[in-house]
DNA sequence: AAATTTGTTCTACATTTGTAGAGTAATAAG
DNA sequence: CTTATTACTCTACAAATGTAGAACAAATTT
């Protein structure tokens, strides 16, 4: 299946925030200069035949909706990078972002925490 | 600066590998069936001008080289990925990542003591 | 020297993406 | 009922992307 564009990926956002939307509550969202209602009506039809949105009718306008979750999109992207960036190693890019990212002690004792958990959970 | 596309992002692993490649070793890193060197060179000459390489001159061809460094193209990325998508929480991201990919308990195990080194050069 | 290989620039073209006007239908508001 | 609002389809078009042929030059091989 096609992926989403850069712009079509920020309507989904949009989507994924507002569960249900219809054409004018996107449009609302935008920051002026709003884009015209016709742009958003090519994406969501463009993003439609994609497989990522699907709509129900109600009255005159269409109620719009993701039909795929963000976590579930997100950790495709996630492993997509860890494929590209690192030989499909997580666990690199694992230490990697740690190195990174410039997480604070707490942050990085929160995480020690979730791991551990997880170590347990594991086992 | 505008970014990488897909297929040029793939041309850059292929020059972060080689360090260093004229077209007949870049060419020889696909396989069949091979691009037409015409459409490596479009590529390449895309990426100079979006400033992600550059060569020099050697006898009768080209080095090619990356300009940027995998490891800074990579954080940039997750940079990117952690605002879109976790509004700008890194342990956010963290969490979700060790929940979401199946590491193993070694690879955590691992992981956790990296963390404990950060932790402790944080001090 | 003739032929082959290698790599370049120029040009081209189909597809995808970003953006929106024109036209139209239905509904809501005056 | 007339007007304004809302939103949908159709059409369009510029920019970006994927891919490569034609033409040509230098180097290498036969």
């Amino acid at each position: 299946m096609t992926p989403l564009s850069k712009t079509e990926e920020e309507l989904m956002q949009i989507l994924w925030k507002q569960e249900r939307a219809i054409m004018k509550d996107i449009i609302a969202t935008f920051p002026e200069p709003k884009p015209a209602n016709t742009t958003i009506a090519t994406l969501l039809k463009r993003m439609q035949d994609k497989g990522f949105v699907d709509y129900v009718q109600v009255g005159r306008s269409r109620e719009y909706f993701p039909l795929v979750k963000k976590d579930n999109y997100f950790s495709k992207q996630v492993n997509g990078m860890i494929k590209k960036f690192f030989n499909n190693s997580a666990s690199q890019f694992a230490s990697f972002f740690t190195e990174e990212t410039n997480l604070s002690k707490e942050e990085l004792e929160d995480l020690k925490a979730i791991i551990d958990n997880q170590i347990k959970t594991k086992k």
